[in-house]
DNA sequence: TAAAAATACTCCATAGGTATTTTAT
DNA sequence: ATAAAATACCTATGGAGTATTTTTA
């Protein structure tokens, strides 16, 4: 078949651009017939535009008929009464404007025109098919994107076993993990409010009332003594009890610094702070190493045992899961929540 | 931002079995509910099955939605009323169990599910879009396919200048040429009828009730003499007057050799046949080479001249233009008779 | 003459409309 | 307070049905 060459290839890859500029297609253009804006007023009923003349059950009638090579059989098939059949192709040819089907009595078979439609008719349908099947997907969580933000102690302490078990239930999705630091929770929470983040777990504070915020984890706060400190061994002090130590701490501005600051304010005390870093796993070190004691949450604790609880009151840490509170969540955010707060909750029992 | 690897691409090429068996989305499969086949019976209407679940229209509103960012602007440039917009997407995020868009108020943006809904439903619409592009470049003659008989003398004295002028009318229509020689007319007729043929040139006898056959031209039977021949220069002769004389013909069944035979018996003499060829050209060659004469249709002759009309009242032949009559012709195919037509008159004019 | 497609009609499911309420900024 | 989306309800287009006629092999 030698067909001039015409514009618009089948599928050229296409730029899925999906907030951009493809509306050759998608929108139409405002062809207005009068001169200003018309198409208002008290329902013109039925005017449907030019561009879905052509329908998808249309496209399917067509093909069955091709295939089975009789209107009757073709009705049989899709389960219709045979003269609607008759009806929808014969519209269907009103509106494209070209016959498709020579009836031959007993047979029916494409025009040449006819068997031009079908090729576009199946691929249409094919893809239709696909979105189809790719939606179940979605929503059998076998496809999909997940964006989540943590704190750092969360990402240490408990994302790991957490997406290492979600890879396996549902190896098809895209998890985008982020861990802020500076300003987190408030950030986060901008961020899932905005849709850049599916779901977070923060340290709450203010309640944003679009924003569905569960307990996620209440957690201690234990000591990290080095060893052969003189409260080494005791299954819990007094934060007050380490007012006269050197302290380790992360670097200002973080949440667990500021944690930090907070409680010892509480005890009544300043802590001597002799050095600052930036990562959990340096601060483990240089308390291993012995060059001070620090206070942080269990999560942030590492594989330093035994931790040593503190007994002040305030000193736990309530972790909040958030998402947005007006739309549901997709398959997989709705299926890593679940997860999540699952493992949560067993790491909440193997440590209390 | 630490992205976790993904599987499953978004959209891993499509085998686009067209003509073969991609009846996966294009013919149900029976799905019996009961058992045997039910759905039949009192119309239980609007029972669609979830084939079409999807409708060509809610794409085209998601994509535009997407494109203008919310739903009041989207159903201003669809000309629709804003609640449809919102229920016929609230139908399609059900019907696919998967929500497509987040409503953030004053923006509606899609889901990560929404996305890639829209990659597909713009692949899908663009090819809607070819598709009724490609039906109006058939209607108007600019793709399409002919397939057409013609007899042999057809074929070499007007075909030829015929398909000159379609190709220039028409470039980017396939031409098929058939020029059947033994039993041709009925062959013709036979796969007219069947379909394989849009047009055929024929010589009709029987009527075919099934067939529109139109008088393409009435022609004069000619004599073919060599220089030299006693009759030669003669305007016209009698049959009869070439009794004496040594034939040329075409070979055994082929029409041409019949209609000569039918003629000799009808002047009331047995042609002295001395060589037969099977070729028209080659039957010219041995006339102008002396090796006798013949007589064929003025359309036969070539360009051998001045023909020497046969005054015989029997000596014409009519041409006959065949198409199925119960079905329109295609578009190009109805071109194509135009033309054949035209240029059938302006032969006999020229010649007669 | 039998089988297939077309025609004539009836019906109801649903896309689309208007009016209004709810929601989020 | 305002703008957008959702909800409620109504209308009527049109797809699908049954009954029947027309056509063709």
């Amino acid at each position: 078949m030698r067909s001039t060459a015409c514009a618009t290839e089948p599928v050229p890859g296409w730029p899925s651009t999906v907030g951009g500029s493809a509306s050759s297609a998608t929108s139409a253009a405002p062809r207005s017939p009068g001169g200003t804006d018309c198409r208002i007023g008290p329902a013109p009923q039925g005017l449907r535009g030019p561009e879905d003349s052509v329908q998808l059950h249309q496209l399917r009638y067509a093909c069955t008929i091709a295939n089975e090579g009789s209107f009757t059989q073709a009705a049989e098939k899709l389960y219709i009464a045979q003269p609607s059949l008759s009806v929808q192709i014969k519209k269907l040819e009103h509106e494209l404007g070209v016959h498709l089907f020579e009836r031959h009595g007993r047979r029916a078979v494409a025009t040449s025109v006819g068997e031009l439609f079908l090729v576009h008719a199946e691929r249409i349908l094919a893809e239709v098919g696909l979105l189809q099947d790719q939606m179940q997907q979605a929503r059998e969580v076998r496809i999909g994107r997940v964006a989540i933000g943590v704190l750092p102690s969360v990402g240490t302490g408990l994302l790991p076993e957490v997406l290492h078990a979600y890879r396996q239930a549902h190896p098809g999705v895209e998890i985008t993990t982020t861990e802020q630091d500076i300003d987190a929770s408030a950030e986060f929470q901008r961020r899932v409010h905005h849709g850049e983040l599916d779901l977070a777990v923060v340290r709450t504070s203010g309640r944003v009332p679009s924003l569905a915020a569960n307990l996620l984890l209440a957690e201690p706060i234990v000591a990290l003594l080095p060893p052969g400190h003189p409260l080494s061994g005791r299954s819990a002090v007094h934060l007050l009890e380490l007012a006269d130590d050197e302290f380790v701490a992360l670097r200002s501005g973080g949440g667990l610094r500021t944690l930090m600051n907070e409680m010892c304010d509480q005890a009544g005390f300043t802590p001597k702070v002799s050095v600052e870093t930036g990562q959990l796993s340096m601060l483990w070190r240089m308390v291993h190493a012995g060059m001070g004691v620090t206070v942080v949450p269990r999560l942030a604790a590492g594989d330093l045992d035994p931790p040593t609880l503190l007994s002040d009151g305030y000193a736990r840490r309530e972790l909040r899961l958030i998402h947005r509170a007006s739309e549901p969540l997709t398959p997989s955010a709705q299926a890593f929540r679940e997860l999540l707060i699952y493992h949560a909750r067993a790491w909440s029992g193997t440590t209390d």
